[in-house]
RNA sequence: GCUGGAAUGGCGCAGUCGGUAGCGCAACUGAUUCGUAAUCAGUAGGUCGUCGGUUCAAGUCCGAUUUCCAGCUCCA
């Protein structure tokens, strides 16, 4: 037969080889590190015997997939090692996923000690070689074999199977696993590896089966990969939102007063505060919305029209609830219907159309207490809501100025390269959670991927993360972990105006159904500002900063010309401050550093005598004397045109 | 909500076998008046998340509760 290989040569051979006996004819070199075989396109085992003309290329450990492969190896390790160590632990399953792998047992819970304990276990199944073999066993006798081993779960797994596929075990010296492949050939392919966690997890994620011990493990090729990735998760850590932004002193959460309920400090308050003036301006003044101010709660009447007591009660605070004498209320969990009635309140003409309704609208959320994060999950926060009123044929141009304006404030929040767009959809096979048919669901669909397309926004679809009264366009953004949660939201509602009585006069006089679409333009400002403590791991833009210059007085001497100078500033607007303690200047400017302070103004007898500052930014370190109108020249500037200056690399201490 | 872990001065941590809580930084006071990443000395600050129990005695053991963290999506 003959084997094409990936660069174009050819091998002819005339009995059966397998996929590893290829390589190693190849050369020696490249079966050290071959982790599986790709026939035609497919992803083989290494053992996998060829007998028939194919085109063939070895995966090896620098192909995603051959990592996936050591770190499916390095799963059958582990799962040997909690053997060795708790025999009457249960095996279940145990893939690789995207940074490394994991393991379900059924067991005790492990404790940090046991994962280390575990990992040097590892280390000797390594050290020990065990070459890996594989076999095939029919149906009856795999089961049977499992049961001899005592493990219920991989008897589950193997009655499961379909009838005709084929069971594979992979032996390495006596611990053997049920699994499809590919693995290695050898315990010794493993070189790089580390145990990073334990925790519970449902025997195929249903809540009602056994509760299992998941560990989560990574493996790397080289031992270097294996540092880079430790040390990116150290780094992930310090950029934590809701560590960084409780060390910087812009959120605290407090005992009792509640989860999901972060009070801002000053500081904090302060950054929202710039964010909301601007995107109220932005909006208000360049993008064509009028403000509204609803309230924040409701007779529940006003949610039995919306859908939501139907579709949302168990998100809702409700109040007086039980008591018979007073009306049952509602904090409302979102603003749509209160921006209805705002429209309703007067009579619009096909002309008026689109009418854009803006408010910076607080919303209550009654989230599961284990679902609260942070600032990214709470069960209170402010949104840059909007609901814009149009006629259908203004649809496509509209959705369009929403994205531009999403856009747009994700560029100049520094952000844009951060998020991926996603159409969000229904699930058809959960027709009951959500308003409307088939037809309504696939038509509004169709209608934003359509306006997607023209605006080449490239996207991707999910089912079932729509909200209950249509899809959505969702800006997904990446968290310091990889964890991905909606920034922003654009959905279309061909629904709601009628349910509600909404229309509006078209050009025949007659009353014509609107539709509508929910958007927002920044999100919600705790959201935001979670991403933008991780995203600048605290060194926000200058604009941003709730500190933006802090002047330093060399001495007690020069205290009264360093609140002159912190006094210009603040004519200026610029949020300033002056370090006026009897504190040598290296240290001031060690914690203004610390503080990642974006300007420090250092004063002293020259600079008092001439009208100057000495300019030390966190960006350019050094920038020199300057007189003190230049610089509040240059930092006005920076702010109004919210200026993101790179850092230069300098040497942290 | 479920599972596991955690909670000790403002922050980071120690606290052994149950025997009346320590350290570093920060803070405060005094001295120093200083030119670009930590001046020196001193002082004060905690009923150990909360409630209850066991005990002669609880930060430590037991129970409950609150909050925080991780996971509960990846299907041999």
């Amino acid at each position: 037969m003959k084997i094409t290989l990936k660069d174009g040569s050819v091998k002819e051979y005339d009995q059966v080889k397998s996929v590893f006996d290829i390589a190693k004819d190849i050369s020696e070199g490249l079966a050290r590190v071959a982790c599986a075989g790709e026939v035609n396109g497919e992803i083989v085992d290494l053992r996998t015997e060829i007998s028939e003309d194919c085109e063939l290329n070895i995966v090896t450990q620098s192909d995603p997939e051959g990592l996936r492969v050591i770190r499916h190896t390095a799963s059958h390790i582990l799962a040997e090692a909690v053997k060795r160590l708790f025999p009457e632990a249960k095996v279940t399953i145990g893939p690789a996923i995207d940074d490394g792998f994991y393991y379900d047992f059924d067991a005790e819970p492990f404790s940090r000690e046991d994962l280390d304990n575990l990992e040097a276990e590892m280390k000797k199944i390594i050290k020990e070689g065990h070459e890996i073999t594989r076999f095939t066993l029919p149906r009856a006798e795999a089961i049977k074999f499992m049961q001899d081993r005592n493990e219920p779960f991989k008897v589950e797994l193997i009655e499961d199977l379909p009838e005709d596929s084929e069971i594979s075990f992979y032996d390495q010296g006596g611990f053997v696993d049920l699994c499809a492949g590919p693995h290695l050939m050898s315990t010794k392919g493993v070189k790089a590896y580390k145990l990073i966690s334990s925790s519970m997890a449902y025997w195929r994620g249903d809540s009602g089966k056994a509760r299992l011990q998941r560990i989560y493990g990574t493996a790397f090729s080289k031992k270097d990969e294996l540092k880079e990735h430790l040390d990116k998760l150290a780094e992930a850590k310090l950029r934590d939102h809701n560590k960084l932004g409780r060390e910087m002193g812009l959120f605290t959460t407090v005992d009792v007063i509640g989860q999901g309920l972060p009070l801002f400090t000053p500081k904090g308050t302060k950054m929202i505060m710039k964010l909301q003036r601007w995107i109220e301006d932005l909006e208000d003044n360049e993008w064509g919305y009028v403000r509204t101010r609803t309230p924040l709660m409701a007779k529940a009447d006003l949610y039995k029209i919306s859908g939501h007591w139907d579709h949302y009660m168990d998100g809702m605070f409700i109040l007086n609830k039980d008591d018979e004498d007073k009306e049952t209320m509602a904090l409302r969990p979102m603003t749509c219907p209160f921006q209805y009635y705002v429209y309703m309140n007067e009579q619009h003409s096909y002309r008026d159309l689109p009418y854009r309704m803006a408010e910076t609208s607080t919303l209550f959320r009654n989230e599961d207490s284990g679902e609260m994060h942070g600032l990214t999950r709470v069960r209170q926060f402010t949104i840059t809501e909007a609901h814009i009123v149009l006629r259908p044929d203004q649809a496509e141009e509209e959705l369009t100025r929403c994205t531009e304006l999403c856009n747009y404030v994700m560029k100049t929040l520094g952000i844009d390269g951060d998020v991926t767009y996603r159409l969000s959809k229904w699930d058809s096979n959960n027709k009951e959670k959500y308003l409307g048919d088939e037809e309504y669901w696939n038509s509004t669909q169709q209608y934003l991927r359509s306006v997607m397309e023209k605006n080449n926004i490239t996207f991707t679809e999910a089912d079932g993360e729509a909200a209950f009264y249509g899809p959505k366009i969702d800006i997904q953004a990446k968290n310091v972990y990889g964890k991905e949660d909606t920034m922003v939201t654009i959905q279309l509602d061909c629904a709601s105006a009628e349910k509600f009585g909404m229309y509006y006069i078209d050009a025949n006089g007659d009353k014509a159904l609107p539709w509508i679409i929910h958007r927002t333009s920044m999100g919600c400002y705790e959201r935001t500002l979670a991403w933008l403590i991780e995203h600048y791991a605290g060194k926000f833009p200058t604009w941003l900063c709730p500190e933006q210059v802090r002047v330093l007085p060399i001495s007690d001497k020069y205290i009264a010309y360093a609140d002159q100078v912190a006094a210009e500033l603040k004519k200026k607007g610029v949020d300033v401050t002056v370090d006026s303690r009897s504190e040598k200047i290296g240290y001031k400017i060690r914690e203004a550093r610390m503080d990642r302070l974006p300007y420090m103004l250092v004063v002293g007898q020259q600079e008092e005598a001439e009208r100057t500052v000495s300019v030390r930014s966190r960006f350019a370190g050094d920038e020199g004397v300057k007189p003190l109108a230049e610089f509040i020249d240059q930092i006005c500037t920076e702010i109004r045109t919210k200026e993101i200056r790179q850092e230069v690399v300098q040497e942290e201490k």
